[in-house]
DNA sequence: CGACTGAGTAATGTATACAGTGGACGTTGT
DNA sequence: ACAACGTCCACTGTATACATTACTCAGTCG
């Protein structure tokens, strides 16, 4: 085992991250350097950094003068990123070893299917699908590309709260997932994209429902 | 006229990235904060604030202990970047209203023209190609995918002067324009989407052609 | 009564000071 | 000769101090 030491900046931004998921940070909110920095126990050197570091993936904002706040979630940044995700695993699937996603067809299919199983746990559902979405990407090499989707990731996660609401809602992805997996199991790769692409859009949907009642 | 200030980390981003495109900060380069900061003429704390920025970008890396370098360049970089960028900027021309494009198409057409006429001078046609993406996109109100586009071109224009070694290279890009804005001339998108990509993905054969000769 | 002004305050933006780490180099022991 | 150890120095990572800016809220003038 190696014990692994992290900057105290890095530190920082997992649990400014880990805040702002479990919804302690509301969004929106102006952030207070000192206060922020004194309950976290560091000064406002690396805080800052993390900040600034958060700022960029877009997590945070900024204005001269006025310091940080959260970012708003809104119906309108949600619309973008959905679709920049959709593209973005495109391509990333696209890009997979066809022979790396014939050998994991067939677990990808059988989560699927437990998927829909599994729903009874409330919180589970998503790290399940992130699971899901990673296994189905795990052959594609393109590193800058997997960042990128890691990080839009992380901005699209805020919206969480909002979005597992309906359960009716999980069985849809589930059999949505499942269509994909097949598609790929019959290394039908262009369909596999297509599907991913509508399970994407088919999510922001049902999610935009839930937004504004 | 409005004076607008700017916070010192924004400027020093800015001098870096003019700096970095002018080549006088060598790929791999570590970077020795204290000397950097006193050539600038600033202290190392917007400096490092800047740094953490440009890290986020993808123009500077950093390793625990051992501060910052400049990223190096390398052909799997540049690989990783230009599909990526062909998806995204296909995504942005999908997402513009047909009738914006129908509107900015005699312009985009003519540019093309323009564009194999004027290869004259040296340096200009980068700026050239970089307008009539600009313009081909302008119709996109994705403003968190216009953002991406912007920051992933930010660190392919380091590639840039292996990039424009050939004149050849050059009147190809412009037919290849040329080819895309009759498409979209004539309404066809998804035509003009697909001779987008190729339009990358050519360049980027091209390139990878002179990267190790 | 309303709008402008100005001091005061609290926060951000920047500089400096301190602490801890990595690497170079010399030393010592075999 | 060379490997292991220890010391030293330069640099990063963090904390603190200073400067500057933006907001607050009386107070005053029109």
């Amino acid at each position: 085992m190696v014990i692994q030491r992290q900057t105290l900046r890095a530190q920082i931004r997992a649990e400014l991250i880990e805040r702002m998921n479990a919804g302690s940070l509301p969004p929106g909110e102006a952030i207070n350097e000192v206060h922020l920095a004194a309950e976290l126990g560091v000064s406002r050197t690396p805080l800052r950094e993390a900040l600034i570091a958060l700022e960029n993936e877009g997590l945070i904002q900024s204005e001269q003068g006025k310091g940080f706040r959260f970012s708003p979630v809104s119906a309108k940044e949600f619309e973008e990123l959905c679709p920049v995700l959709a593209a973005l695993e495109g391509l990333a699937l696209e890009l997979s070893p066809p022979e790396h996603l014939a050998e994991i067809a067939p677990q990808l299919l059988q989560e699927a299917r437990e998927f829909s199983a599994n729903v009874a746990e409330y919180g589970v559902i998503t790290k399940y699908d992130d699971e899901w979405h990673d296994l189905l990407l795990s052959g594609c090499t393109n590193e800058r590309l997997m960042d990128l989707i890691t990080t839009l990731k992380l901005a699209l996660r805020r919206y969480e709260s909002v979005m597992v609401k309906d359960e009716q809602m999980i069985e849809r992805a589930a059999s949505e997932h499942q269509l994909i997996a097949e598609r790929v199991a019959a290394g039908d790769i262009a369909g596999a994209i297509e599907a991913l692409r509508t399970n994407w859009l088919n999510g922001m949907q049902r999610t935009l429902n839930n937004f504004a009642p």
